[in-house]
DNA sequence: AATCATTGCGCAATAT
DNA sequence: AATATTGCGCAATGAT
């Protein structure tokens, strides 16, 4: 993962060399251009082929490219690197859409836990409410201890409670 | 969105036609291959043009390709089309990352929530456990209305409000 | 050394 | 007509 000096041909691009050659496995020439186009690719490598020269070349055979086009070799690397690219172009995608789907994922489940939170705090606020209501209770209790009785506990609740509603009021 | 009828051809691969020309904007053929290759890109259209036809070819100008490669128009087209393949590349690239960013981000917020959650679900566990002590406290006091010392400001409170105990009881 | 995986790039067909 | 997308193959390079 990394491109430390990639050659970067500013604004005259890359020479898209590459041939047509490898009329040897099939025939698929004339089929390339299903939109309209002509494209007659009517070249041949010009042979940069380092093997037995021919003319007065040096015999000596390239040490990387070791085939140069044509080649089964060459063809059959190729072949495969573009079955590997296209394999690995496959699961990129994959995994974008499977990022994206998390994404989904991800905000329903926020969207459970913060309902969940209102749920939680409100419940915590009514029960808070009480305590403070049952608190002025006692308090008038202790002032007036004479109303006791009230077939619940109804009669004296009242007060309104500057409660601490943390309903909405959450930190962080 | 919809590619109706792509070429594909199976195994033996669309011809990669493409050769070098255009040497006319600049000279960037012998900076190709940085890795070490050497590349002999000594090729020539053979020029399928149909223009002022060379051989017995009629001078029937093609509609569509307008430009048979070489042509300025061809090349000022295939120059654009680049810069915006790159710029849609970069932007598909931004993206996935932006996704991926939300992902994280979402993934944190949940862990807050949960946080939260258990933090609200505490405080209810003990305030309900309040309650129930109150509650007791309130039956032992009406049994024997004697004891009502308790150290703090605690005894008072009773009256075993039924609440919707929900500390572990919660709905999804 | 060989093979597969990734990535940038240009081309051409499409889509918008 | 122009730009935006997308599939594809090539070549360089990274990773095994």
């Amino acid at each position: 993962m990394s491109r430390p000096a990639q050659p970067k041909t500013t604004t005259p691009d890359h020479i898209g060399v590459s041939v047509i050659q490898s009329q040897t496995h099939a025939a698929a020439i004339a089929g390339v251009a299903p939109g309209g186009l002509q494209q007659v690719p009517q070249l041949v490598p010009a042979n940069a082929n380092p093997s037995a020269g021919a003319g007065g070349g040096k015999a000596a055979k390239m040490k990387k490219p070791s085939a140069d086009k044509e080649s089964d070799e060459y063809r059959q690397r190729r072949e495969r690197n573009n079955l590997a690219v296209k394999k690995s172009r496959m699961r990129s995608k994959q995994k974008a859409m499977d990022t994206q789907q998390r994404v989904n994922e991800l905000k329903e489940e926020n969207e459970r836990l913060e309902a969940k939170i209102k749920l939680l705090s409100k419940e915590l606020s009514v029960l808070k409410d009480l305590f403070l209501e049952h608190a002025h209770n006692l308090a008038d209790n202790v002032h007036a201890p004479a109303a006791a009785g009230g077939e619940g506990a109804n009669p004296a609740l009242n007060n309104n409670n500057n409660n601490n509603n943390n309903t909405s009021a959450n930190g962080q």
